[in-house]
DNA sequence: GTACTCGCTATCCAAAAGATACCTTAGGAA
DNA sequence: TTCCTAAGGTATCTTTTGGATAGCGAGTAC
């Protein structure tokens, strides 16, 4: 049942396909960009506008990573001003799938974590169970 | 169908759920501790010795944020030399099931990524091609 | 007194993420 | 002919995060 179990090898072998697949959606961008390509091929701008909050060099990082793993496609057309356009690839869209699942996790069950979050940060140690700290 | 359409705020809010939860379970040990600790409660240094790899800071960083988020209890026994214990709760435990999809996918897709991904790191411009870059 | 165990901290260092400023190209305005 | 603009980035810091290594405290065994 576990991770090593299954893949039957080290799980921070590079080819893990677990890690691989948790690193690029763990990574705080990549969901969202793949997000909002979902409606369509959009402009580095478009991109970072929609956005809102990432800087030009992690959205490019961004997006170059995710043509290297081929879920996004990069498009130039020789135009002055220049002119870029990122796309989803089928495999990209496919990625929407396993988020959906995760996100239908997270909108049942954030509510809980968030309330244990808050009351785990109050002081909430009694004078009683100081001594046990 | 965007993560922002559906939480109807601010992406990066604390509390956007999607949000939360990815970066817990993008966080490069959560998943791994989780998977572990699936098989009953384990103490720090079983858990430490089963990754392998994590450092004692690292670990205990990242059990204080699982126990904070109510998905994993800390329990101390008063012995010399002292003995504590990780166990998941039931919240802990059903973050499994939508890990597993992306587990699915991850095993399904990981192949295709990272041949994407090797063919990526080639040099791989012909002499025609190289003007347009 | 010395050594040993467990569950951690403390300190330092390197890698990654982020903020801000600037570059390039070419067409159009002044 | 010099400026200005636009798009899609780079370059250069600074800050934050992750990781390596060492050591501590308490009690018990030798």
């Amino acid at each position: 049942m576990s991770v090593k179990v299954r893949w039957e090898g080290d799980a921070f072998d590079p080819e893990c396909p677990t890690r691989v697949v948790l690193d690029r959606v763990g990574d705080k961008w990549t969901v969202l960009i793949v997000d909002i390509l979902d409606s369509g091929p959009k402009r580095f701008n478009e991109i970072r506008l929609a956005i809102g909050g990432i800087t030009p060099k992690v959205l490019t990082s961004t997006l170059r990573s995710l043509v290297a793993d081929g879920l996004v496609v990069r498009e130039v057309f020789a135009e002055v001003p220049p002119r870029v356009e990122y796309s989803l690839t089928g495999l990209g869209r496919s990625l929407q799938d396993p988020v959906a699942a995760l996100r239908e996790w997270a909108e049942a069950n954030v509510a809980e974590i968030v309330e244990n979050r808050d009351r785990h940060d109050e002081p909430q140690v009694s004078e009683g169970m100081r001594a046990f700290r």
